[in-house]
DNA sequence: CGCGTATGCTTCATATATGAATTTTATATG
DNA sequence: CATATAAAATTCATATATGAAGCATACGCG
């Protein structure tokens, strides 16, 4: 007699199809994030979008920000508000365009950034663990093939 | 010296963490499921949510529907409502316990979680296509693993 | 120059998800 | 049996995300 049912019923769907073992590992992952940049006060998407600042070393139109996060601008303008009320970005105008609002991460927003990175840097090294000994370059080029 | 600048910023998107690649592949999996959905009438989450009750082949409580989805119930509330506005779901009273909710599939329903299963399938052999001679079995093993 | 179109951001409605608080009902235990 | 505790569902507040609609500004072109 074959455990299939046993698999199953175990873990929900075991035998599911491939793609959702993708679409579950993603999430797995996130929650991860989302656990570990808990305590430092900072979500996956307030850390994302703090990363991009602090990376570009400049202050970023929100539409820049939009592009680089892959994501509706109207979606941003919501995570600034909450970046702002956390104290953690500054929304300045933009002297080359009067339509255009800049995002300018503060000191404390930097600070948050650098907590945050320590953070997801732990993460990455958990995976690791878990992949063993797992060709890792050829796992990012698959699932850059899917991006 | 260290050289965290260099892996930091040498390779702007390509050379993101590993991590990261997991979560843009499982959100790009999730995003072409909701394309193919979107003209059934489905979302990812609804259609979800039919193929368990259909699976099951009768109606489950709510909570069994949280527990086979992996999410708290107050968000299953929400699914059923929308649902059951959709006329794809009926919200029936346990006989057995007067606490619980069992939510039943429609016959509209199932049409359109067969409807949905096809869409799914065809994304499902797109993936399969672009994933080339790739071992499927090691790979699902090892997004398990994280799961 | 002025007008039409494009761009930048916000606002609103909605979907998905979480978690805390609440209500109702079940169950266990003293 | 009474009461304490647990479990089922809902409600509310909030976060994240999308897309449509709207307003202000920029820009190209006749």
């Amino acid at each position: 007699m074959k455990h299939t049912r046993i698999q199953q019923s175990a873990q929900g769907e075991a035998g599911r199809q491939l793609m959702f073992c993708f679409v579950m590992a993603g999430r797995a992952i996130e929650q991860r994030l989302e656990d570990a940049l808990g305590p430092v006060g900072l979500s996956l998407a307030k850390f994302g979008a703090l990363t991009h600042l602090v990376e570009a070393g400049e202050p970023l139109n929100l539409s820049e920000c939009a592009k680089k996060m892959a994501c509706v601008r109207s979606n941003i303008t919501q995570l600034m508000d909450r970046l702002e009320a956390d104290g953690l970005v500054r929304r300045e105008e933009d002297p080359d365009d009067r339509r255009a609002i800049r995002a300018a991460v503060t000191a404390q927003g930097a600070r948050r950034q650098a907590a945050g990175a320590k953070e997801v840097a732990r993460v990455q090294r958990q995976l690791i663990d878990v992949l063993g000994d797992t060709d890792h370059e050829a796992v990012q080029r698959l699932l850059l093939t899917i991006v």
